[in-house]
DNA sequence: ACTGCATATAACTATCTAGTTATTTATATA
DNA sequence: TATATAAATAACTAGATAGTTATATGCAGT
């Protein structure tokens, strides 16, 4: 739908151009960055959207506002292009873990709100689930040669392997919990729940996103996670 | 590189054909049932390697030994075959959690055998995640006209419900555990670990599929699920 | 004001791809 | 054995798509 309408408008455009002297459209102000922002939003839409085979490089120019030939001065291709955009959406929840204080909260609190925060994450940001499964069905390719991703995901473990030592020590949280098998299992059934939406919703003939569902997995989320982890 | 190399055989097996009459590739048997079967197995393989978009019908065909005219004859078009692949991927796990005979087992191993079922199928068959994977990303329109769905989706919550009320009774189980949610969440934790397995082992720097990793998982999953729904 | 360069545009092309058409061939049945 | 029909094949096509070429234009530094 989305997709038909614009092509279609943009071919409208160019009709138009042809028959008299720049009417319409006025061309973008000569911006690099602000362009390339554009193309960026586009892309990380248009590849949520899609993935990246069904992703069309024309749409991203069109709905960019920017012509063809910049996605591929500015990012080489497609590939590279996806991969520009993977490594963005990782550091956006990079960035976004950063802002957790988690440290001038007592262990028990600290961990709920790690739950809570993942969960909001991924609710408010669905194009990055998208964006993941897809560099997965692609085997990671993309992401191999990344230097951010390690480091990004560092932090995460580290804060987690503190809170845990933190709790262990003040006797609420059980001794042994392993930090990287908490972190995917908090990240795993927020993430399960959301990417699988849409054959969930027709499997158990329910709206998964409707509010007091949301509001049910949540809790179900941690409680699992706390009974997982505390005493 | 899999591409490239059927489609350049399939070229081969052509010009060769041309050049004198049938010494190569003899013809496959007259068999409408074994045909459609390959074309079957070699659509899901091609759409779980490579997505719905990326997948390829000509590979499909390559593969399957088959002519492409036959995946139109047999299946009408490349969606239809798509839906075909997925609903008899989801016919299979049913069928296969059918054979699991929970009842005959106390509550506690019961529900233990149905967390490493659930991970045990998952990993036997990522093909299943894959296809799951892509019918979500496609926001599930494959899915939402099919019966079989429903139905398969009724006996594992009927099968959970059971044990849960049984469990219950017993005097092992917490009351009040949400069959569904339980049922996502057993679902989840097994699901996300190996449907990012590559990112997930490029985060973490290490092979999420190595026997020993493998076996934290499941192990740690276990915990999960008993330290959640065992008083 | 001039000029070199980065930014932007439009039009083009080689290739690929889903789906078709035209034709051949095996097999079951009368 | 004759023949109707289902199964199979090869060759083709219209449209789409990633990537290019050629060209224009605004702007910063002189």
């Amino acid at each position: 739908m989305t997709k038909v309408s614009n092509v279609a408008s943009q071919a409208g455009v160019r009709a138009r151009k042809v028959s008299s002297t720049r009417v319409t459209s006025m061309p973008h102000a000569r911006d690099a960055e602000a362009t390339q922002k554009r193309i960026l939003d586009a892309a990380k839409k248009e590849f949520a959207m899609n993935g990246f085979a069904g992703a069309r490089v024309d749409i991203i120019a069109a709905r960019a506002e920017a012509n063809k030939r910049m996605i591929y001065h500015y990012f080489g291709n497609k590939e590279a292009l996806f991969e520009r955009v993977l490594e963005d959406a990782y550091a956006d929840i990079c960035m976004a873990e950063q802002s957790l204080k988690l440290d001038h909260l007592d262990p028990k609190t600290a961990l709920e709100t790690l739950v809570r925060f993942t969960w909001q994450y991924y609710l408010d940001n669905p194009d990055f689930l998208t964006l993941v499964n897809n560099e997965n069905l692609q085997r990671g390719v993309h992401l191999q040669s990344s230097e951010v991703l390690p480091v990004i995901s560092r932090n995460r473990l580290n804060m987690v392997e503190s809170l845990l030592a933190r709790g262990e020590k003040a006797g609420v949280f059980r001794s042994g919990v392993d930090a990287m098998q908490l972190n995917i299992t908090i990240a795993a059934i927020g993430y399960y729940y959301i990417t699988n939406r849409f054959t969930g919703s027709i499997i158990f003939d329910c709206d998964f996103m409707a509010p007091d569902m949301l509001k049910k997995r949540i809790k179900f989320n941690l409680q699992t996670i706390t009974r997982l982890v505390c005493k």
